[in-house]
DNA sequence: TCCTTTAGTATCTTTTTGTATACTATATCA
DNA sequence: TGATATAGTATACAAAAAGATACTAAAGGA
């Protein structure tokens, strides 16, 4: 670990992962490598199309993901990866691993006081 | 990578690290292992009271910090990192480093695009 | 002619985060 | 006697993030 907290770099991809639907959307990224708009909204219920457009911009701002635009009708607009931003890649492995090992954790925490 | 987005468990790391000095505050403590209330204060230029208090109230309510309050006047409160909030040092480790590799990334996307 | 599809935008409201400032108790020191 | 240090709480306010809802264009099909 880093000695010198206060040269912490760690708010830099913090701030890139951070909003409600950002990870999920680039585990779907780094899946499948692009995906439409339409088929993302679809992958992600619940969202609305303000956020998914949103969340996306973000992303594509900070040149994360790509954004392509074919121009029909009806409109057809493709996202993928970018180089870049599969670099974000082993962070959110790291960070799903985690998640998956401590699920319980909290769980187990409320129990335990629940039950005294 | 997990090849099932939808069981995506990046948010449960995610939500605890989020705000605006909890990774900072995490990475005092990790190299420290424990701190007083005043001494994190000092290591925060910028933060108040009540952010400190609220943040380290947080990590404490997900069992990554205890609080040890000792029955003196003026009082004193000790800080440590829990063996659970040990378990989150790999993820600061991959963000700090992805951080302090990718830097320069977006300052050179944005100058580009000053100068064309 | 009207409905559907796609990828949005525009507004408004609510919720969540963060900031600023003032206030507290109590032992010790000058 | 009055200032100082510690670890907070209380209150009000501002800003940012998220949610709900309605609206758009334009080609193709029933």
């Amino acid at each position: 670990m880093e000695k010198k907290p206060e040269l912490c770099r760690v708010d830099d991809a913090l701030s890139i992962l951070v909003g409600k639907w950002k990870p999920i959307i680039l585990l779907h990224l780094l899946q499948k490598g692009t995906l439409r708009f339409s088929e993302l909204k679809r992958s992600l219920p619940g969202i609305t199309q303000k956020m998914l457009t949103n969340q996306l911009r973000e992303l594509e701002e900070e040149d994360i993901i790509s954004r392509k635009v074919y121009p029909q009708v009806p409109p057809k607009v493709e996202y993928s990866i970018t180089k870049y931003g599969k670099t974000l890649e082993p962070i959110l492995e790291a960070m799903h691993e985690w998640g998956t090992k401590h699920t319980l954790h909290k769980k187990n925490k409320v129990n335990s006081k629940a039950s005294s």
